[in-house]
DNA sequence: TGCGTACCGTACCGTACGGTTCGGCAACCT
DNA sequence: AGGTTGCCGAACCGTACGGTACGGTACGCA
């Protein structure tokens, strides 16, 4: 079984990224502005207001603008963990109830108004920058779920459950039947909790369609 | 068979947004200073100075910077035309090629680069303007091939080659199967040209993936 | 008691942007 | 010729932001 943990106290995040528990919290103050009000919120002086900090500790702690906002990344990347409690011997009822959790999971966090305003942030950076802030976020947030689901599809395999060339490829599968173009249109500003009720449903017949096309025949 | 045209001349996408030749062209070059440098580089004077024209001109023309913007999204949309070639009898193997040939216009809408430099610009505006850009983008841009995909779709369910409940949902499917992450990693910043290429050879797999999700037995 | 450290709050500076105004120029009408 | 229109280029204004500097304060330590 794959779980997701979101620890809410600052104190997880900050533990992860090696900051004080004070920072954290004002890591925990700016992520609350983008979320309110994008980016165009997230300013020096709007955050050294909002967590009761100065200006002065910002960029001591943080070195800049850029470095407060790549903090505020992996701040909220080291809140989230991705556990696998061992499944022992898969069957294909448990395989299918941990693709639906995984997919329950992958919507929840997709559908997380700290995910979207962050992925927004780092959207809109990329195309003046490179893609920094882009890889970051890909390589602290997405990167370990896809891995989570990756041990499970390889788990899969190994059962003779799944029958898969690539596991790429197939995660990919997996996730396109997931999402669909359901994070497109909430970075997009669609309403998040309408999309989330609309695609919640709809996973497990993702699951379904992703085991007629992998499942093993048999 | 769906065919997605791009004119390159200013004139279409002018006559399709009611402007002048004159502001078409003003458009075009905004629409390159978007590509070339992001939102930032999207300034009223730099438009003024890229274009040739004074920044007088361009709040007559567009009101304001959102005006402008706006107008540059219908401008662009104005360029892309869906047409729909009469396919006349649907067997499974023209409805295979048609399938495919959409999967690989999409792939090549989105990985276009006006098309995502203006998706980053109304994602970056999703989160401090409600959904003002990111509706118009959806509806003057997406929605004209999503329904000419659902108009395929409903072609290939009349002459009995394809089952499915929802035309919504088998189109959410089709379309997760053709890009999975593709779009948002582009968005992201990920090389577009090295992920289409990476992406068009799998459309083929994606259409027969759907086929053999709806298509109809025997 | 005195000193260093870390921090807050505020003021400040330079820059850049959105938007407005104005002088001037060319074309077009009468 | 004189007036009107449309436009350019540049100057201007108010504001807001990133980043820096400074005075003041609480706390730890010798």
């Amino acid at each position: 079984m794959i779980i997701l943990q979101v620890f809410e106290q600052a104190k997880a995040g900050a533990a992860a990224a090696g900051l004080t528990e004070r920072q954290g919290a004002v890591l925990e103050r700016a992520l609350g502005l983008l979320v309110e009000g994008g980016e165009r919120a997230l300013t020096t002086a709007g955050v050294a207001r909002a967590a009761n900090c100065s200006k002065e500790s910002l960029y001591k702690w943080f070195g800049d603008r850029d470095g407060l906002i790549s903090a505020m990344i992996t701040y909220q990347a080291g809140k989230v963990r991705t556990v696998e409690v061992s499944a022992g011997a898969l069957t294909a009822e448990t395989l299918r109830k941990h693709l639906l959790a995984f997919a329950r999971d992958l919507i929840d966090v997709l559908s997380g108004d700290v995910s979207l305003a962050l992925n927004r942030l780092a959207i809109g950076q990329a195309s003046r920058e490179g893609a920094g802030l882009g890889r970051l976020l890909q390589e602290r947030g997405r990167r370990q779920i896809s891995r989570r689901a990756a041990a499970l599809l390889e788990a899969g395999r190994k059962a003779k459950l799944l029958a898969f060339d690539g596991a790429d490829e197939a995660y990919g599968t997996l996730y396109g039947l997931i999402v669909s173009d359901m994070h497109l249109r909430m970075l997009l500003g669609e309403n998040a909790a309408a999309l989330k009720n609309e695609f919640s449903p709809r996973a497990e017949k993702a699951v379904d369609a992703f085991l007629t096309l992998y499942g093993a025949k048999g």
